[in-house]
DNA sequence: CTTGCCCACTCGTCTATACGAGTATGCATC
DNA sequence: GATGCATACTCGTATAGACGAGTGGGCAAG
């Protein structure tokens, strides 16, 4: 097995770079050039300092920087490894579109096993609430509204959590309103119940999560959400739905097609 | 001014939640309900040694979890202050359609001085290339590629760097290759050129930067990056052209609409 | 063989101290 | 009044030490 010196190297006494970023500069360069790969354990912290010779929160100082960027994950106990990058979701901007509803299971279900996962659904709970200013602002100012939350996981790992928001007036004693509203999801009992959808508008953020979107979506340090909101409109014009989304932005990528014209 | 304890409340000894993790929530929740507003100073690390009774390496790490969510951000010799949230820009999804191809001036350009702000474009640079792997796959593996570079900024803050790939049998000895492509930018050009565009593909994720994206962009740390990549199809159904941006994710907001058939 | 404990190793939290470096202010000097 | 310096504040970096808590292996007892 390599020396630490010939995979890490040492520090440049001269230099004006501070000495914890580069210790984090030769592991994350190890890093790059394969010399850890990904779920590999990094040298414990212990044998940083008898490396480098500086003393130990200097060298916490620079784990912590790799895992601020996403590059490490510490595990108690055990050490601090190359952060793993999951297999990712692939969203395709026409997966809500009429012609994929599937008649049978839920959009997240069929994509889940056609990737070779197993996908699971989780604290779903349907409420009814007083909406928030912007999603009352989006709905065109219903007095109350009809919610619908879930957590999604694959393979046991949480990946996203989403909330439906519908007018109250329009869900109200239908399907909507129960936990499982049917095949085809409630788009197709919007559609049923004579609201034939015209179009989606998708907005999409990217943040660092909140303690809580963390606890949810257990996330590691240094891997932000995507944040999207998709408001539905029926061909009146009316806005019949928005859906709040959060990712974890480790797990997703979005794809949308777009024409030029 | 009300005191300390008024706004941040004391620890709980009893709790067996980290000092320094309570302290985070003590200030988090402070921002939240607004006693420390947007560009607010919060105390100094040493008000808050003596607030709380702690240590002061206790009091870092309090505030740095609350740089990594992004919340705060600490200037070297003025302290730690409420981060500001910078004016979003919002790209919709239809910006490139041939029908906003404005003859004068770039997207960007246009768009800025639209909501008041005033764009620069910076570092341009136009180069032909070795494609990366990925690059080139997306565009039909050609042995070398036009690369043009550039960088945006919006009221003096950089925003966005984007490179755009062309294939050089495309691209070489025309307008494209020229610092400035001419009126409408270079899908103008391509379209005076016989590729008429069909349609464009578009990858969304989002991550935290790499050393090299926090200079480049300026970027506070806590704040992620979106990173799109753009394909543009011509009529024939060939790749003509791939945009690769990344972003600081805290201006902006994606904005896609989409038919529901 | 299995169970259960101990121990060694890991990272997590916290204290105390020291000095460096960037910023802003006021005061003395020119 | 303008210049420049001293100073007091800010955060940044680093050392040394202590104890806690999670993990896993080995060993001894049953």
């Amino acid at each position: 097995m390599p020396s630490l010196t010939s995979v890490l190297g040492v520090l440049d006494p001269t230099s004006d770079r501070a000495v914890f970023r580069q210790i984090a500069d030769a592991l994350r360069e190890a890093i790059d050039k394969g010399r850890f790969r990904e779920g590999d354990k990094l040298p414990s912290e212990t044998e940083l300092v008898d490396h480098f010779g500086v003393s130990r929160m200097t060298v916490r100082n620079a784990l912590s920087l790799l895992q601020q960027e996403g590059l490490a994950v510490s595990e108690h106990g055990k050490g601090v490894f190359v952060r793993p990058r999951p297999p990712v979701r692939r969203l395709a901007s026409d997966r809500f579109a009429r012609r994929h509803r599937d008649q049978g299971k839920a959009a997240f279900t069929v994509e889940a096993e056609a990737a070779g996962s197993r996908p699971e659904v989780d604290s779903l709970e349907v409420k009814e609430e007083r909406p928030s200013q912007d999603i009352s602002a989006r709905l065109g100012s219903p007095r109350k509204v009809l919610a619908r939350r879930r957590r999604y996981l694959l393979d046991g790992r949480p990946v996203e959590f989403a909330t439906s928001y519908l007018p109250l007036d329009l869900a109200r004693n239908t399907p909507i309103a129960q936990p499982n509203p049917g095949p085809g999801g409630i788009y197709a009992r919007l559609e049923e119940m004579g609201h034939r959808l015209d179009h989606f508008d998708e907005e999409i953020r990217a943040r660092m999560p909140s303690p809580a979107e963390v606890r949810t979506l257990q996330l590691a340090s240094g891997v932000p959400v995507i944040h999207l909101v998709r408001t539905a409109f029926d061909a009146e014009g009316r806005a019949v739905e928005v859906c709040d989304t959060v990712m974890a932005a480790d797990a997703y990528v979005l794809a949308y097609q777009l024409p030029a014209n």
